[in-house]
DNA sequence: CCGAGTTAGTTGCTTGACGCAACCCAGTGT
DNA sequence: ACACTGGGTTGCGTCAAGCAACTAACTCGG
């Protein structure tokens, strides 16, 4: 994604995608939400470029989606955590999930499920709670590896091997 | 080959960013959804590029979010009509819309609400009617203009006024 | 019959965001 | 002393996005 503006048009779905329209964006507060806070380990984890990285950081945080905080001095190392902002994103990203999941499924079945913290039912594709039927948020539930993610280790397993 | 891919994620959420993640594909999908079925009306509607919309649109055919059809002959007109699994990315629209609402909002209120067709009640950011409680899915609902679309009217009246 | 308008694109040129690799710097382990 | 780690920045090439002009098939008004 090029320029993040969409000139003229009155939406709260454009103004959304100016903040996290941006190739990577979501995928970092994924991640985030997963639990990776550091550099390093996003730049791994997304094979994003460190450039693209720190920009894409700086944006959040300046969007008040991300805040970067010391972790320890000496030497100064820092990560990244989701404001209330960031977290409010939970229900998007939950219903991309779904989405991907139902129509573009993997053979293996779905790579990643969301379960509610408290009772260990499946989320829904609206993040509400198939077992106890509450409407969740982002603290609620966690991921869980999915039957897919076997798959897709086997598969890294076989192209490393050779 | 290393077009629109995320390598190396295995993730759902990577996956459907593949898909709609690119500059103005949601838009175009939005729109189709409220109504815009021609090219010269998405165009116009959304000021993007000719040759970037009828890329998107190929994309978006190739992927069976969106189908073309002649809706006359002599001259050949085509429209362009969601699938099922277009109409599937409801859900992740109204989360979008609910969190630019939310945490960037509009001084004059939201440009766009979506209601419940049946019983006319708002619809919340999982797509379920506050009104009757029903969980929804994308024909069970349409936007109607908010308090936020006449600030912006005003505000591009007085821009073509000078 | 001629020219203007409508719809649905395609072509060509230019710019700028992204990917890649290399480099930097501070502190730390060996 | 030297390499390693975490957290970036710099420089360069490529490819996608923006802009404008052009094509093409058909219709309509004078």
């Amino acid at each position: 994604m090029l320029r993040n503006d969409y000139p003229g048009q009155v939406c709260s779905i454009a103004r959304s995608l100016e903040v996290v329209g941006e190739r990577w964006s979501l995928l970092i507060v994924r991640d985030v939400m997963n639990g990776r806070r550091r550099f390093d380990e996003l730049q791994k984890g997304l094979g994003v470029a460190r450039n693209v990285l720190s920009s894409r950081l700086a944006r959040l945080i300046e969007e008040d989606i991300l805040e970067r905080r010391a972790y320890q001095e000496s030497p100064q190392r820092f990560e990244y955590l989701l404001t209330e902002k960031g977290l409010g994103l939970w229900p998007a990203l939950v219903a991309l999930l779904a989405w991907g999941d139902r129509y573009s499924p993997d053979p293996n079945g779905p790579p990643m499920l969301i379960v509610h913290k408290e009772c260990g039912g499946a989320v829904s594709d609206r993040g509400i709670c198939e077992e106890c039927g509450k409407v969740l948020h982002a603290r609620d539930a966690r991921p869980v590896p999915g039957p897919g993610l076997k798959g897709a280790i086997d598969n890294a397993e076989a192209l490393a091997a050779r």
